[in-house]
DNA sequence: AATGAGCGT
């Protein structure tokens, strides 16, 4: 049995909290700002009170013209009657985000000076090719198809238990394989002569939005068939995507369903262009 | 508009 008089409990402080608020108030600045004070109930029934002070400006000053005259709209629902503007107790008003990608943000902690170091002692080596001595490396030498580094002998490799290396590709004495050779079966493959990645299956996406991340472009491309590998081109200095990207499949024809498909889909307000890949830089 | 990165003697 309830007590006379007494109605459920939960409405009662319901109704008391939030009728003892007191109303926002607005106090204009001498430096032409305004101090917004307003009141509200925390979750756990703690009254608080906000004070925030803005700087108007002209509306046309920072939104077009269709977005100027909605802030001019009435207000409706339970925002109905309120003035014109950002209720603060209702919305939050923040600044706008400059989101700037900054290179190297791993290493700007406290050891970075020690990678300082390091690049800078990268950059003074001085480079210089083993065949023709020129200054570039042993691996971009034009003669490299045809002349061995001189002296034969190159210095003894610390592990000499692998002749070859992993993707058994008979580079001369080294055991580096680049990321792009690695692992491979030789489906199809033409041994002879230079090596060129697989690009009978990749495809080129243009116009892809800045904000596009390589699991985005896998997502999507992966529906029509098997995706072997995804690059999406980013500046090495900034981090910052270059709106192009490469999406290579494990089959031609799976390939050309997603060029077909693909083409012209619309993609974080772009539209996307795909095509088959031609060859890598030479 | 744009055709990829990686190692390092």
């Amino acid at each position: 049995m309830a007590p006379v008089g007494r109605t459920d409990w939960a409405e009662e402080e319901d109704e008391d909290s939030s009728l003892q608020l007191p109303q926002q108030q607005i106090t204009k600045n001498k430096d032409g700002t305004e101090t917004i004070t307003t009141y509200s109930i925390r979750e756990d029934g703690k009254r608080v009170k906000t004070t925030r002070r803005i700087k108007k400006t002209t509306i046309k000053q920072i939104v077009n013209p269709r977005v100027a005259e909605r802030k001019q709209w009435e207000k409706f629902g339970s925002e109905k009657g309120k003035p014109v503007g950002p209720q603060t107790d209702t919305t939050s008003v923040a600044e706008n985000i400059l989101f700037k990608p900054v290179a190297g943000w791993k290493s700007r902690t406290e050891d970075s000076r020690e990678d300082e170091k390091k690049k800078n002692n990268l950059k003074d080596a001085k480079i210089k090719c083993r065949i023709c001595s020129g200054d570039h490396w042993t691996t971009k030498c034009p003669f490299k198809d045809t002349m061995a580094p001189e002296g034969g002998d190159a210095p003894a490799e610390m592990g000499d238990e692998q002749p070859e290396g992993p993707g058994g590709l008979g580079l001369g004495s080294s055991s580096y394989v680049p990321p792009h050779l690695r692992g491979r079966t030789g489906g199809g493959e033409k041994m002879g002569g230079k090596f060129e990645r697989d690009d009978l299956a990749t495809l080129r996406v243009t116009n892809v939005s800045e904000f596009a991340e390589e699991q985005d472009l896998r997502d999507m491309f992966s529906r029509f068939g098997h995706v072997t590998r995804v690059f999406l081109a980013k500046d090495r200095e900034t981090g910052m995507a270059k709106g192009f990207a490469f999406v290579s499949y494990a089959d031609r024809s799976d390939a050309a369903k997603a060029c077909e498909k693909m083409d012209g889909y619309g993609f974080r307000h772009l539209i996307l262009r795909v095509e088959f890949a031609k060859k890598a830089t030479t």
